[in-house]
DNA sequence: AAAAATATTTAGACTAACCTAAATCAAGGC
DNA sequence: GCCTTGATTTAGGTTAGTCTAAATATTTTT
């Protein structure tokens, strides 16, 4: 069957969404995650349903089905591998994988996702720490918790962000933090979650809550 | 200005059709080439004309702008860059490449294109012996010649192929041949042009015209 | 439980990129 | 110079993917 790169987007849209919260995906959050009008977003539902790739009733919200899902697993797969081979091997930064990416995962090719993955070393997480499938769609659960969160002062890995637009990662690039860095955690403010770190070469780094929100964190012992 | 896939197929084959020879494309030579009908072609040579990559003047054939023509060029440029990462980094046969770099050629990035040169080792010529354009447009003319056409006998470098088709390309895969080898021409027979020569390690291959047509081969001193 | 507010779908329209069938142009033969 | 033929364009139609405005369903408030 076809599938075209705008009903790829939407696939991957709605796999989002539901990652964000469990539950079926209403056509207004579509709508606002999309930029499109609601009343494309429902034309678009009524198409992929007619390919059974998603679960659809009128006025009750969307899920994957099991086709959908594998779909999407597999482009957020093929995206991730990407955006590892152009930081890994092209040397573009973590802020400008992102949108080359985009366009990337619509390439159709089993055999080179398969040959990039071995070409990478099979990475189990992009420049982003956001998990990687494997080739039957599994990934590492990664039990990171936002610095925000943080409930005890102590030694942390920084695992991953989820914040992954340009100000956002340029900004703690210039802090002089990057995924794999160890720091320690001497406060997390009770007040207002505002945090305060300790880098491996000895910078002292203050958070305000929203970047904390989103800098996940895995303890070390 | 926005430039679809598609009208980039047009401005390649445009391209590739002015190559072949001289002069104005027709819309019928067009609508062979694609594979669409040739009331498709006119309605697509307007939408050119108005984006000025190409003048075209009712039932006069086509050709491309100075614009075009840097488009073309540039699409090119990165098909066979894509072909030779294919070959040279994901270890593809070099009669899978083509498929694959007909859908990366559309990749929007200039910055991608030319770390992708770089890490390639700004290479001269695709898997097939096709030139690749350089940032500025320029790429290395080579005199090779069909082996049908050669009229002394002696040695020869196998230079590049005309004929891109997988039967072709497996055909004198499994003879034994590929680009950058070394062939001693023995004959060049005067009544149907077909050729027999001798490989570097001592094998005797035998060419009908058709295939010699398709390869082409430079002179060695 | 009715009204108000909000979410969603339907109706109708547009553009890009294709198609078929019909009309028109251009070229070569006589 | 006219006619036939083949090339090209025009006319009108289709599908994917978008939009706006209007209609309808659902949810929240009173
Ligand atoms: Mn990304
Ligand atoms: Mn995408
Ligand atoms: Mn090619
Ligand atoms: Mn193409």
């Amino acid at each position: 069957m076809q599938i075209s790169d705008t009903e790829e987007n939407y696939i991957k849209a709605i796999f989002a969404l539901q990652m964000q919260e469990q539950g079926e995906v209403s056509t207004n959050r579509l709508s606002g995650h999309l930029l499109n009008r609601a009343a494309s977003v429902t034309d678009m539902l009524k198409r992929l349903s007619e390919k059974k790739l998603i679960h659809y009733e009128k006025y009750k919200g969307v899920s994957l089905s099991a086709k959908g899902y594998r779909l999407a697993v597999n482009i957020v797969r093929k995206h991730r591998l990407w955006e590892v081979f152009l930081k890994e091997k092209l040397h573009f930064k973590w802020d400008e994988v992102h949108d080359i990416a985009e366009q990337l995962e619509h390439i159709q090719s089993e055999e080179l996702v398969s040959r990039l993955d071995k070409y990478l070393g099979y990475p189990k997480f992009d420049p982003h720490g956001d998990p990687i499938p494997d080739k039957d769609g599994l990934m590492q659960k990664n039990q990171a918790i936002a610095l925000a969160r943080v409930d005890r002062k102590g030694n942390y890995r920084i695992a991953r962000v989820t914040d992954h637009s340009r100000p956002f990662l340029n900004y703690i690039t210039e802090l002089g933090l990057k995924i794999g860095d160890l720091v320690r955690v001497e406060e997390v403010n009770a007040y207002d979650a505002s945090c305060k770190l300790k880098t491996a070469d000895g910078q002292t780094i203050f958070l305000s809550q929203k970047a904390g929100t989103n800098i996940l964190v895995e303890q070390r012992r």
